[in-house]
DNA sequence: GCAAGGTC
């Protein structure tokens, strides 16, 4: 008979079910618990090499269970000077919505020897684990911690898992912490600063909140960064000599390799210099096999973009309508950074169950039938989840128009991970004409593969090019000397925008399509339909009078880093590391960067009439930016 | 009424 009590805690509920589901080998008992309808007992018998045969019971969490905020004295707006907020004292408190859950590992915990954490294996989840913890710790004072460390809930992988117990990793836990703490002040400091000092100047503010956060503004500067260097845009001329020659009535454009120059003497000088040469000489003719790869394994931020790109919704809507299909069950966890698939993942076995859709089930077929290939491996895992995919098939007519989109796409994008490589030949002439280089390039697709089924990338057969004998040497057809200009940059679209957060580690994979949706609810930019490209339909991003006057508000503030430009966040990330790998502590670094913070604070406040000129300038008075 | 991060 089992002797000693285990209680088993995951991040989120689909996790404890599937690992309990492993574990349990069909002997277990599922119970509800009171007032969460999400959060459910597992419970089952299971012998932990560590810990003998055990009576079990799995549970989870909902994400985080805890929230912190300032003390009740320093709620209201107005029981302090915003400055304060740098040093007043916090409160860790259970969210009112996660009482019930944490009511139940306390429960729980009181007749359990060992809690044993099964968080997602990420910053994150340590910190997760680390409330749990706290919160057993209520309920049996005695119990005995250890985690599992798991990447994805495959049986073997689980089970695998299950023997071999870790610890919890304090120093990850503690660098969310910081994290946390720096947030909340930071913020809030800046949001009431700025809220009330400007709110004051208009009618138009009234109700308007002027929020601060260290990644909404910074996703803010972006957008306005880009509207700068439109507005601001200056068409430069320029000149080049372009050259065609007909043969086998083919019109063959040759690309001089200086592609254009801005001084017209010196292009005037070179193209006279060619037509003193008369004839074209055949430098290098070259014609290999080329490639074009298949896409990696789909991350979320690769979603968003692709996503914003392709289907017509924005990123925001695209994580809501995965955030559903998960749920449903149709597809994989939808907030992985991971691109690459553990050896011993089940490709076929997802492949097999796409065989019967009316769209792509004879596509699954080719590759099952044999041409599957081993998908390509990005460089990311995140050591908690895997790529996202397919979990089952989803007939078109249980699906609403959007999720049909997200799901067509998500399946589209996996059956490519699953296939070859497009294939083709490209062909390369290379002339020189004076001291002039000229080259043309052609390209034949003889083997579509993945493409046949990621209709989303475009690879097509350009003309044929006529055929040409190294050495050879020719009359050009027609040899112009022609002007241009430069064009402007557009404004940003959403997939660069999205694209620019995560290269400046802005966010993250599962909130940066809030923050951008927050700088639209802060009616700090607009969106518009950028003119259609193709049948394509991207979001294009321009600031608001307001979004141009914060960010120009805070740019004539003397401060030695900009508080739009992605700098600071970076060096928080930075110093979580730091926290991660034992060079610094919690403590040593929340100081550093509040007195950091507190003097940018300092001098806006000191310079608050810049900030409420620009304000004034652009929102009060409707002047135009 | 503030942040950003989990997740439902």
């Amino acid at each position: 008979m089992p002797g000693q009590k285990i209680l088993c805690v995951a991040e989120k509920p689909a996790i404890a079910k599937a690992v309990a589901q492993h574990l349990a080998g069909g002997a277990l008992t599922t119970r509800n618990i009171q007032g969460n309808q999400y959060v459910k007992n597992y419970q089952f018998t299971y012998n932990f090499p560590a810990w003998g045969a055990c009576e079990v019971t799995m549970t989870s969490v909902l994400g985080h269970l805890t929230g912190l905020d300032f003390d009740q004295r320093y709620k209201h707006w107005k029981s302090c000077p915003p400055s304060q907020l740098f040093d007043a004292p916090t409160v860790t408190t259970i969210e009112t919505d996660k009482q019930a859950i944490a009511d139940n590992i306390a429960q729980q915990a009181r007749f359990s020897r060992i809690l044993f954490l099964w968080t997602d294996c990420d910053r994150e989840g340590e910190h997760i684990g680390a409330e749990v913890r706290s919160q057993a710790l209520k309920g049996n004072p005695r119990i005995q911690v250890k985690r599992a460390k798991f990447s994805n809930t495959e049986r073997n992988h689980v089970i695998q898992a299950a023997r071999n117990p870790i610890d919890l990793d304090e120093r990850q836990a503690n660098a969310v912490s910081a994290r946390i703490e720096l947030d909340l002040r930071i913020g809030a400091a800046f949001t009431r600063l700025q809220t009330l000092q400007l709110q004051a100047l208009s009618s138009k503010l009234e109700n308007q909140i002027l929020s601060y956060g260290s990644c909404q503004f910074p996703t803010l500067g972006f957008v306005v960064d880009r509207y700068y260097r439109v507005r601001n845009f200056k068409p430069e001329v320029f000149w080049l000599i372009k050259v065609m020659h007909k043969r086998d009535n083919i019109k063959v454009n040759f690309n001089w390799k200086r592609v254009h120059l801005f001084d017209r003497a010196t292009v005037t000088i070179l193209f006279e210099q060619c037509l003193d040469a008369k004839l074209a000489k055949v430098t290098k003719v070259q014609r290999k096999p080329t490639s074009k790869w298949r896409p990696l394994p789909l991350t979320t931020v690769e979603l968003q973009m692709q996503g914003s790109r392709f289907l017509r919704m924005n990123s925001n809507e695209v994580m809501a309508v995965a955030e559903k299909l998960y749920q449903k069950g149709f597809i994989s966890y939808p907030r992985t950074e991971t691109d690459q698939f553990s050896g011993d993942f089940d490709l076929r076995g997802l492949l097999r169950r796409q065989l019967t859709h009316p769209v792509w089930g004879a596509y699954a077929q080719r590759l099952v039938g044999g041409e599957f290939k081993q998908p390509r491996s990005g460089r990311n895992n995140d050591q908690a989840h895997p790529p996202i995919h397919p979990v089952t098939m989803a007939a078109p007519t249980v699906l609403d128009a959007n999720e049909k989109k997200v799901y067509e796409f998500v399946t589209r994008r996996f059956l490519a991970c699953c296939s070859e490589d497009a294939k083709g030949e490209a062909t390369d002439i290379e002339i020189e004409w004076g001291l002039e280089t000229f080259h043309a390039h052609g390209l034949v697709v003889l083997q579509k593969n993945y493409l046949d089924v990621y209709v989303y990338d475009k690879w097509e057969s350009s003309q044929q090019l006529p055929s040409f004998q190294l050495g050879e040497t020719f009359e050009l057809t027609e040899a112009n000397m022609t002007d241009g200009k430069t064009t402007p940059p557009s404004y940003l679209t959403e997939p660069e925008l999205i694209g620019l957060m995560d290269a400046n580690g802005i966010g993250t994979d599962a909130t940066m399509a809030e923050h951008i949706q927050k700088i639209k609810d802060r009616h700090y930019v607009q969106t518009r339909t950028k003119a259609a490209s193709g049948r394509n339909q991207v979001q294009e991003f321009i600031p608001t009078v307001l979004g141009v006057a914060l960010i120009e508000g805070y740019d004539n503030i003397d401060l030695d880093v900009s508080v739009s430009k992605p700098f600071l966040r970076k060096e928080m990330e930075l110093k979580m590391k730091a926290i991660c790998e034992g060079r610094k502590t919690k403590n040593e670094v929340v100081d550093e960067s509040l007195t950091q913070y507190r003097e940018v604070f300092i001098k806006t406040q000191r310079d608050i009439d810049a900030l409420k000129q620009s304000v004034t300038k652009y929102v009060v008075n409707e002047g135009r930016a």
